[in-house]
DNA sequence: ATATAATAATAGACAAGTCATATATAAGAG
DNA sequence: CTCTTATATATGACTTGTCTATTATTATAT
């Protein structure tokens, strides 16, 4: 399962609670390629504990609830990067809109139209949040490294965006002019 | 489920068995924009059944074992219909290939290369295969309506696939540079 | 005082998708 | 005459992901 390993890669960064993982990982950093269910994400961690490939210690809090911080063990890097090591499967393709589109005919082009205006939204505010996240440059020849390739992922993301935006504006004007 | 109203767009187009489904419609056909298990074509065709959305017949051949035709009803026309006005949801990321480059400084430059050629070599494959997907021209009126949105889809995936193959290159290269 | 929002975690029920395997028929190749 | 391949369908067990709701703590705003 990839989730178990993209939370392993993130505790690797650095130790992190369920709900850091979910607002500051899979809701900001990295949606661009992984978004997580939040209870998936909890019951996730229970099985890693279990696994030893994390460790966890509650965390006493005055000013907000405790909390649970995750820790990777060296069981866990070992299996993170036998995971990175291991070729992966080219991604599946399953989009409801693209059916919606794919049987558009069926519909006025009113209705279709209105659609692809709110993925045009859509894409778009992506786009724009991507253009937002500006990595710190930075001297340390590790994270020097670290930021290549984060900054490499987040430029598909942006690519990505773009190509969508840029069919959605042709599948408009298509549409508008009648074909 | 949206694979409910994909297999009742399909067979809308006209009548097929659940194989028929599988090979000419899922395999090849819509394979880039929604990819389905052979196994769930078969459930998710007998729950369509028993909600009225399609009926079949058992076909009796010689030359081969008997096929079970399922066919759209009226009443899953209306399904369909109904399920292409309403709005769907954005696309979900999930790509295990891109937690491995988002944690790819923990590799070996030619450990995250080999990943990276075979991406390349699959994306590159699927670019190749869906340029020989040739529509052939029509010009009777509602069949030139549906071909303008498969056309589409299909532009999408062809313009999907080369952003893929154009990012891998440029990964290639940074790395390759040392960043 | 009280309501709201952010933080933090848990659980049940379910839907969707995967994987392996089994069964059967018929054509064609060797 | 056997083996393989294509056609055709079915099923069990499982994994992965979703949706909804609940519980609790503390800060902040009204």
């Amino acid at each position: 399962m990839s989730l178990k390993h993209a939370i392993l890669g993130l505790l690797n960064i650095q130790p992190m609670t369920g709900y850091d993982l979910k607002h500051l990982a899979f809701d900001s950093t990295v949606s661009h390629f992984w978004q997580a269910d939040q209870a998936q994400i909890y019951r996730t961690l229970d099985k890693l504990e279990e696994e030893g490939l994390v460790i966890s210690q509650l965390e006493i809090q005055t000013d907000r609830p405790n909390r649970r911080v995750y820790h990777i063990t060296p069981f866990g890097i070992n299996a993170l990067i036998e995971w990175l090591r291991s070729p992966q499967s080219p991604p599946v393709y399953r989009e409801p809109f693209l059916v919606q589109m794919f049987f558009g005919y069926l519909l006025d082009d009113r209705e279709i139209l209105k659609h692809i205006d709110d993925h045009i939204a859509h894409h778009r505010g992506n786009l724009a949040e991507y253009q937002h996240i500006h990595m710190p440059p930075s001297d340390e020849a590790t994270t020097k490294r670290k930021q290549i390739f984060w900054r490499l992922t987040l430029e598909l993301g942006m690519a990505l965006e773009k190509t969508y935006v840029d069919w959605l504006e042709k599948c408009k004007a298509t549409i508008q002019n009648g074909g």
